[in-house]
DNA sequence: TTAATATAGTTTAAAATTAAACAGTTTAAA
DNA sequence: TTTAAACTGTTTAATTTTAAACTATATTAA
């Protein structure tokens, strides 16, 4: 490939993934505005997990998932177990694992978060084309995958 | 449009913009990891902001820009400072405003940084077609541009 | 079996970020 | 002109996050 293209496929994949996180910038501080009082964006985020992966964690699993450090996990599951949105509980197979699941309270926290957020993602609808975000969709979860599987080697 | 149609696409367009969140995360990540030693990421999104959008700036249009408190901004710029790679002066036309550059050392400074982020990238170019993440592009734009403006209302 | 190594989670101190109070400057209105 | 309101940026205290040290448990190898 010629020098000059290859460049120009550095800008705009750089160009790429900067509007990225500028669009992550943007909607995560509107979805963290309209949260329920009392919950942030981390915490929203692990119960969301919780709907989204699996009923189960770990503490090690949650913080690998999120990309964040042992000790910032360690400090969101202390807020959400004092909240009760979650248990935190030995694991019975391994005595240096720790077992945490979402409680019924914490479901419908999240399921009570989501509905705040919907009024938003019911405006934005009106502007888009449903069927070209689901396309968009697509696209994305192949990146993601790529970028998944790129930090374990 | 039927109840259920709607609370699909509500689901699609929470999907969507979670995967985009994790994909920010993600390459963020990767991104920070192999900055020049000392230069976090918010650090480096202001002297890239200085290429993308704008020679000349202020405190203020920087922390709007990049949706963050203006103390947090504060405490950034004077880290920049610090280390010459921008220059904040008083505002000849206006007592309260500051007026910031890039240093031209802080622009070596971003395309050294630039420079350590290219191979990841080219990594990624093998792996996609870039022809299509154009495309998408073009589609994340107007995503960005709908955020952008929304959050003025 | 024992010793070394790896893993899981917590704690600590430092750095980054936020929200709110603050000081100084400009703008608008009376 | 004077006063009130709005704005620009900094400071403060509290919160969040990180990196590294640490504790405890499990796994591996000798």
């Amino acid at each position: 490939m010629k020098k000059v293209k290859r460049r120009k496929d550095q800008e705009l994949l750089f160009t790429y993934f900067n509007e990225l996180n500028i669009i992550a910038q943007l909607s995560s501080t509107m979805f963290e505005r309209v949260l329920p009082h009392g919950l942030t964006g981390s915490q929203f985020n692990v119960l969301n997990w919780f709907v989204r992966v699996d009923q189960v964690a770990t503490p090690g699993r949650l913080s690998t998932a999120f990309q964040v450090t042992k000790g910032a996990m360690t400090n969101t599951l202390k807020k959400l177990q004092e909240k009760q949105l979650i248990t935190i509980d030995p694991d019975e197979t391994s005595g240096r694992r720790k077992v945490v699941k979402m409680t019924r309270r914490g479901r419908k926290v999240r399921d009570w978060a989501i509905s705040t957020i919907r009024p938003l993602l019911i405006e934005f609808a009106e502007d888009f084309n449903i069927t070209e975000i689901r396309q968009q969709l697509v696209a994305l979860r192949k990146v993601r995958m790529y970028l998944d599987e790129y930090r374990y080697r």
